[in-house]
DNA sequence: TTATAAGAGTTACCTTGGTAACACCTTTTT
DNA sequence: AAAAAGGTGTTACCAAGGTAACTCTTATAA
């Protein structure tokens, strides 16, 4: 448990609350600690959000699953991330898509009640707070800017163009193998490879197995 | 001035901040009164969001442009709701698609120092832009789920779906164009039109130029 | 009340990209 | 080291939907 605490203390999001505060709220079960392995689902999707969650350590996958089993991953979060962020406020906060754990993670869980009053008492956390939602709206927003309504090729020259300025080199490492980026595009695979091979045939880009250069 | 004072009174956001303060807000510039007319742009994409805006009167849509200058209606905005809520606390504060006057507008504009006193020193303020700002949040993940890799049909479908709910009959009245329809689907008019004729063909739905029954 | 603009329906044509069925690799597991 | 599992590249086939070019109808303006 005291490993718990030496996490929480060091939670970027939860910076500047003490350490008598951490224990009163997790012996009074506002705060509360899960632990998940690989695969476990955090959240189904539909499922109501009662709670606030921040990552303290591991990783977890937001999913989109359609009928046809198609997956999307919509977005990923580590460490320091909060989930349900943009939802607990809402009237109506059903989790839009599933949330499954791709990497060990533990998760600090604080109620709805808790953190409103953790709003009203600390303005630093009030201003990371609002500062993390505002940006993965912003996040959410992009991604209809990117994705909806473009073709393979447009998505594919988006990520590069991000990973050119990210890794700044003309010559972009893939660290993600083929089929989790064609699940970040919401594209099959074979189409992306389809796409790939028409693209080096048009002389925009040369690539081997783990990189792409732009030309 | 009075009338606008009036307006404001009468803002559900606003609804717990006395007179006097509003005057002394108006008076030291924290609060700003706009008005804008039909068509006029309120805001440009990737223009720098610096202030939270409150519609007192009016109505705004959120459009996103592509580079063949085709139209995607995201949202539309009405009195009582608020621009720049997921945007102002972001890191990166860009407005990511145009803002554009639908009717005659009038604006209330906040800055960003003295909405977050607000925050701190009226908590029923905090909670009804936290309840926004999750909304809304949560309206761009469906907008995400029912158009993203979505066939016309099924987003012709979602529509009259959500039409017959809340017209509560199977004889869905269109309140808007067929334009404007598929605007906010994002696809051309002419595609939405074969597939109204095809639905029709297979048995799905009888229509005519105001309205469509579902089968 | 014309004239002009804007919405609406239709269709031939063609591009994009999903499907399925292979053949190879590469990485784990046993 | 052998076997199983999963990632990768390729291609024929086909459905969905954008484009463009018309025509017709309905508003709005002169």
């Amino acid at each position: 448990m005291s490993k718990h605490i030496a996490l929480i203390r060091k939670s970027v999001p939860l910076i500047s609350i003490s350490d008598e505060e951490i224990n009163s709220y997790l012996r009074d079960r506002s705060f509360k600690i899960s632990t998940y392995e690989r695969n476990n689902i955090v959240h189904f999707s539909g499922e109501v959000c009662l709670k606030l969650e921040i990552i303290l350590s591991g990783k977890v996958a937001v999913e989109r699953i359609d009928e046809s089993g198609n997956l999307m991953n919509i977005a990923e979060f580590y460490s320091n991330e909060i989930l349900g962020g943009n939802l607990l406020f809402s009237k109506n906060p059903h989790y839009p898509m599933t949330i499954t754990v791709k990497q060990p993670t533990i998760i600090l869980e604080i109620n709805k009640v808790r953190l409103f009053a953790l709003f009203s008492n600390n303005h630093d956390f009030l201003r990371s707070y609002l500062e993390f939602v505002s940006d993965h709206a912003v996040i959410l927003g992009d991604r209809i800017k990117h994705y909806v309504n473009k073709t393979i090729r447009e998505c594919i020259m988006n990520y590069l163009e991000y990973e050119r300025q990210k890794q700044n080199s003309d010559k972009v490492q893939l660290n993600i193998t083929k089929k989790a980026w064609a699940e970040k595009m919401g594209v099959q695979r074979t189409s992306l490879s389809r796409e790939l091979a028409k693209m080096r045939k048009d002389g925009l880009i040369r690539y081997d197995a783990k990189s792409i250069e732009i030309l």
